[in-house]
DNA sequence: CTGAGGATCCTG
DNA sequence: AGGATCCTCAGC
């Protein structure tokens, strides 16, 4: 890994904050997957969502159990839970051990096609909290490992070109009420990059 | 022990 | 609009 990269990658502290904080940060920043075979799958963070303590949607509302004590673990930790039976979804964990809060990482846009995967439209591979976790191969095998090149998963912050470019209003950032829950349907705690093609839903 | 519900996705 | 598919936890 090049002296570049290697100071791209974020750190525990940077997720120590409010998950409304690091939701709409984590836009345009990059996810990393090496798998054991040393593939390495890179995709654009372009859609999150925040699940705070006092959030009724969040798993971590009704208090800690088995399933979800990852989430009141450590800032930069990963959060992955198995839901309808059938899909995982990516949580980056914020704030200090004991609070419950994360990201939820629900779309990645890819530069390529992973290898033995095929795909009509590169952009809809990763379309999907269930869809970015069965392109990249994540499972619960990953939930509650740090975010670091040691455990396979990673974040890498913005490039100077995009955060320019969000500066200059050549990329937006949209906010909308969340997806597919049931409770607290009226927070506006999901951001996505405007226009971005690689977005689960408008 | 039971069953409803779930931070999804695809098909019709 | 409905089904796949299964884990978790609240309620009895």
């Amino acid at each position: 890994m090049t002296v570049t990269n290697r100071n791209r990658i974020i750190r525990r502290e940077w997720c120590d904050r409010t998950a409304l904080a690091v939701a709409p940060d984590l836009l345009g920043c990059t996810l990393v997957r090496q798998k054991l075979t040393g593939e390495t799958i890179r995709g654009l963070i372009v859609e999150t969502e925040a699940y705070l303590p006092d959030d009724p949607a969040c798993h971590a509302y009704r208090g800690q159990t088995a399933s979800n004590a990852h989430m009141f673990g450590p800032a930069g930790l990963s959060y992955v839970y198995f839901i309808y039976g059938m899909y995982h979804c990516l949580n980056v964990v914020t704030e200090k051990t004991g609070i419950g809060s994360a990201v939820l990482i629900r779309a990645l846009q890819l530069k390529a096609v992973p290898a033995g995967l095929e795909a009509d439209d590169l952009n809809r591979i990763a379309a999907g909290p269930g869809k970015l976790c069965r392109t990249l191969e994540i499972d619960r095998r990953l939930s509650g490992l740090p975010f670091s090149p040691q455990t396979g998963l990673w974040l890498e912050h913005r490039h100077p070109a995009f955060s320019k470019a969000l500066t200059s209003g050549i990329h937006k950032i949209s906010q909308t009420t969340r997806i597919g829950i049931s409770k607290a349907t009226d927070q506006p705690w999901r951001w996505y990059l405007t226009n971005n093609p690689a977005v689960s839903k408008p």
